[in-house]
DNA sequence: ATAGTAGTTTAGAATACTTCCAAATTTCTT
DNA sequence: AAGAAATTTGGAAGTATTCTAAACTACTAT
């Protein structure tokens, strides 16, 4: 009947967030809750939400902060996109867009869902559904002569 | 003068295609483009065309293959693909189109250019240009009830 | 042809990110 | 409060890829 961070309207707000979504509020989810379910867009890797973690005088396992993050994303609180190079990246903006990705630094960026719509969609193979769309447009710095 | 493996018509395709390019032929080089330099369709990764490499009876180390298809794709003989996880895949496709991916197994298919198209480009960043545009509908397997 | 030099290949080590592991802990239920 | 199930943990392992520096190869100019 108590739970873990009932001290607040916030943590409360959160658990009810995460009860809604099927997930366990455990201690751990509830901080990175804190940091991903204020309402902000962002994209946010493992390894920085755990900087982010530990700055807000925390700690815990990195594995944990992937796990929480599968977790939030299987549950549909946040949204796994694709960075360059191995890293994936979640992001807390859950409604259809797409992104520019600077294919040198890996940042991205939304792209404004109304600047780019897709004409037609295609027949789904048999046997199969979509699961998502990911639309990237990679970006290059300018070479300034 | 002599080139490599001019014993044949078809090598002196691929030693051309290559020096149109603007890449060095060297017998490696050559050896790869036989797999992919072939008129063929498909998505290739480095680990898979190290195996089609050793199957043909010759020997390449892991890193030459990587180089190559690295090298490939800068000259624009091969389009680089992100494919599920951390893996990448080489597309001997070059014409604009964007593909299906089976998110359990990461098989991938092209998606037929009539079926899916853009109805309105975004604005580039300042000081970027859009160097491609990844475009994947990810696809998952439908419960049989 | 031959030597020079610039680019390429090589095997193995290193990296970066992510997942696995099995034990300890925590949460929810009774 | 006890039991069952889920979660967390730190470290080890895994995976795809890149790095390294020495050996080699291809092209160029003699």
């Amino acid at each position: 009947m108590t739970s873990i961070c009932d001290n607040n309207a916030e943590d409360q707000r959160i658990i009810a967030c995460l009860e809604d979504a099927g997930v366990r509020p455990t201690r751990q989810r509830v901080l990175i809750g804190r940091l991903l379910l204020d309402g902000r867009k962002r994209h946010v890797g493992a390894e920085q939400l755990y900087e982010e973690v530990q700055s807000s005088g925390h700690h815990m396992a990195l594995a944990t902060v992937y796990n929480c993050l599968h977790k939030f994303a299987g549950a549909g609180l946040l949204r796994q996109v694709k960075n360059i190079g191995d890293s994936v990246l979640f992001d807390t903006n859950l409604s259809e867009h797409y992104h520019f990705v600077d294919i040198e630094t890996g940042a991205m960026v939304d792209i404004n869902p109304a600047d780019l719509t897709l004409k037609k969609m295609p027949t789904i193979p048999e046997g199969f559904e979509a699961e998502s769309i990911e639309l990237t447009v990679r970006l290059r710095r300018k070479v300034t002569s």
